[in-house]
DNA sequence: AGCCTGTTGCGAATGCGTCTCAAGAGCATT
DNA sequence: AATGCTCTTGAGACGCATTCGCAACAGGCT
């Protein structure tokens, strides 16, 4: 849909990570640069091979969980025991997904990411990581909702 | 910690599921009723065990997937690869992990939740269903906080 | 009590991901 | 360009949570 925000060469990526460039892991960082989706392990796998036909599973997996446990990577989990991908070079977001297609879209909301802090710091807890999902469905036509609750996004 | 919501009787729960009752899924349900915590399927099949020694993992898996299809049993998986289930008879609430000592609160924030539903209908969409979970650590005994927290969005 | 059909335990099988290891290839140096 | 140290690779074995296949078993209704 968008990208906006270009990452980095491949090679420089796989540099960030303090990894050696080899031709397999060019073909996966330029996979993840050109991906618009979140893709899983078995896709980055299926499309590094359009790059460079030689690339194996293992080195697949291996690549991504380098890159994950180096930062440069981003992991999720929408659907129960598939890992997907992203850049992490991004501008933080969560998603919404469509549990008829299975579309993802990715949103931003300063007033709920600043409530969660609000809530850990009541805890005593200061924010590691965090993840908003909300699995959604096409809204029916809806007449008769009332609009009426006014600015209640009043931070307090 | 608490349990302010104790749920129906086991056999109840079976049969509103649908399954017939008997003596293991009458061990799992109980389980599940006295549950405090979120527990994971070997735990629940060690626990089921406790009270009738003869049930199978095999079992428990069915069990615990079932309830979970019908709806009765909410599951989560904030490690990656284990799945962790609750009861879904208990009021909405989200999830904070303790990273270090991998303790699970539980909180709800109505500002929050107001905010998902606005997000999701910005988009066209209503919710089925959400995840929010705050991965979190201790926070510095934080004397140096300034409460000028403007809006800045930055997070990592 | 007896039948029909859902359930069970066992072990085998699945699926995603990780590990082992010998052969291969970066890359800094000569 | 050749050397060599070390990291990386592919193939297949392996790990682990979860699911399946099937024959024996047991609810629940008459
Ligand atoms: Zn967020
Ligand atoms: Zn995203
Ligand atoms: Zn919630
Ligand atoms: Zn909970």
């Amino acid at each position: 849909m968008n990208k906006p925000f270009q990452s980095s060469d491949g090679d420089d990526l796989l540099r960030d990570a303090g990894l050696r460039v080899t031709r397999q892991r060019q073909a996966i960082a330029q996979v993840l640069i050109e991906a618009e989706d979140h893709p899983n392990a078995e896709q980055v796998l299926a499309r590094a091979r359009e790059h460079d036909e030689s690339v194996s599973q293992a080195t697949a997996y291996r690549t991504l969980s380098v890159l994950s446990e180096k930062g440069l990577l981003h992991t999720h989990t929408f659907d129960k025991n598939v890992m997907r991908f992203e850049l992490a070079d991004r501008p933080h977001h969560d998603h919404l997904i469509d549990v008829e297609t299975g579309e993802i879209r990715e949103f931003v909301s300063a007033e709920i990411e600043r409530l969660q802090r609000k809530i850990a710091k009541a805890y005593g807890y200061e924010i590691v990581a965090h993840r908003l999902e909300l699995f959604c469905r096409k809204a029916a036509p809806d007449e008769t909702e009332e609009r009426q609750d006014t600015a209640d996004l009043s931070e307090s």
